[in-house]
DNA sequence: TCTGGGGTCCTGGTCCAA
DNA sequence: TCTGTTGGACCAGGACCC
């Protein structure tokens, strides 16, 4: 897709927000219009496509094949019939039965992503990753040195398209929320300027659910209120909001509504929890299966946080039950860990503590949160020695992984061909 | 229709110490 | 010494995002 759709977004188009959007558009005045949200057309997808330009033009889907996986992303002509991410691959098969199928690649879009970034990078140090396809720039300072923010965002994306092949959509506004939801609605391959002194214009007739933080129940209960558009919500008092959504979350919706979103761009936010999950391919109730993945994701969650550079305090278990419903449990432990056998033990003992009895199992899941810098965790640990063994164990298991490969080593425990219980731990 | 996996944030409850 | 209050840590679950 060229650039030439960029004037798709023109003033009063659908893609510019409708009648009502006055001045909005690629050609807007972006005055203290310094944040751009940047985000990827239908990346897995167009990644993917760029292995396969024979399909290009073709509704593709990208899913797991297995019987339970669901959609990842599919291509706008997927979309127009109806395909979305998240949907259950069984039912966008019934959609789209001519679509072609395609498995994940998830290290081509890791590649692919850190391109895009780098491509950010050059243009602003403040550039805010939300994921692999997205992110927020403040070009508040490269201004004098770039020109206004729409020639940046007009430079972002000729640069994406030209030197990773794919193409992506930028949201330029005085917001991070309103700069997101400009680019949510120029896309795809498009660019839309929401000028400062037009975002409530821009707003008020919106559905509730263009605000960020809005998913299906908050705008079912806001429509139970009566409260159909962003500016049903603006004029609501702010009690009434906070009686029916929370405090903390109706003060923030009565915020985002009048377009004020005080959250500057961070450029190194660090995560808040790292942990692994698996959906079995059909339902278990055999407690020796569901103690070999628990291993298995320890392993891989405790491998994560080593990478990271962080230890954890609070391992979390989850289970979700044959039925959908899902529990969580968790405990904190006296020190900050990142050793397999620890966070092993740890979600060990939430499952034995749930004593459930040939329940059938759907998913399980490890979760580690409350992280801090190793560094100094690891400085305090090495004064008593403790667990000293199984660390060094870990880091030559990831040095052995990162030589052969993810598969080259892997517990006894998980090598015993699915009979028995992996014990205590990594063997 | 039948729901993945990786996350964040919020709420409300309980416990404990000051 | 007893009681009530407050605030922090922890825990479980829900909603939301991509």
């Amino acid at each position: 897709m060229g650039r030439s759709q960029l004037d798709r977004s023109q003033p009063g188009s659908p893609v510019a927000g409708g009648p009502a959007a006055g001045a909005v558009g690629p050609d807007a005045d972006d005055t203290g219009c310094t944040v751009l949200h940047v985000d990827m057309d239908a990346f897995y997808a167009s990644v993917s496509l760029l292995e396969h330009p024979e399909l290009v033009g073709r509704p593709v889907v990208v899913g797991g094949a297995g019987g339970r996986g669901v959609v990842l992303s599919a291509t706008y002509e997927a979309r127009a019939l109806g395909v979305h991410s998240a949907m259950p691959m069984s039912r966008a098969r019934r959609l789209a039965p001519h679509a072609v199928v395609l498995p994940p690649q998830h290290h081509r879009y890791a590649e692919v992503s850190a391109g895009v970034m780098e491509v950010f990078r050059s243009v602003t140090p403040a550039v805010e990753p939300l994921s692999l396809d997205e992110a927020f720039l403040d070009v508040g300072g490269a201004l004098r040195r770039l020109g206004s923010p729409r020639a940046i965002a007009r430079e972002v994306r000729r640069r994406v398209e030209d030197e990773q092949g794919v193409t992506c959509s930028v949201g330029v506004a005085s917001t991070k929320f309103v700069a997101k939801l400009a680019s949510s609605r120029c896309k795809p391959d498009g660019l839309l300027v929401v000028p400062a002194d037009r975002v409530v214009d821009y707003l008020h007739p919106l559905p509730v659910s263009a605000l960020w933080g809005v998913g299906e129940r908050t705008a079912e209960h806001l429509q139970r209120l009566g409260l159909r558009t962003v500016g049903d919500l603006a004029h609501t008092p702010r009690a009434t909001l906070v009686r029916a959504l929370g405090a903390a979350s109706g003060a923030h919706l009565a915020e985002l509504a009048w377009g004020r979103d005080p959250r500057p761009v961070v450029a190194h936010a660090r995560e808040k929890s790292i942990g692994a999950e698996e959906t079995f391919s059909s339902d278990v109730d055999d407690e020796t299966v569901v103690l070999r993945e628990l291993l298995r994701l320890s392993g891989l969650t405790a491998a994560r946080l080593r990478a990271a550079g962080t230890v954890g305090r609070t391992v979390v278990l989850k289970v979700r039950f044959a039925d959908f419903t899902t529990i969580t449990r968790s405990r904190t432990l006296e020190e900050g860990t990142d050793v397999s056998r620890d966070v092993y033990a740890a979600a060990r003992r939430l499952w034995d503590g749930l004593r459930l009895d040939r329940a059938r199992i759907r998913l399980v899941g490890v979760r580690v949160e409350g992280l801090s810098p190793a560094e100094a965790a690891h400085r305090q640990m090495r004064l008593d020695e403790r667990d000293r063994g199984w660390r060094d164990a870990d880091r030559a298991a990831d040095r052995a992984a990162a030589r052969f490969g993810a598969s080259s080593i892997t517990s006894a425990s998980l090598l015993r061909g699915g009979r028995g219980d992996p014990g205590s731990g990594p063997a």
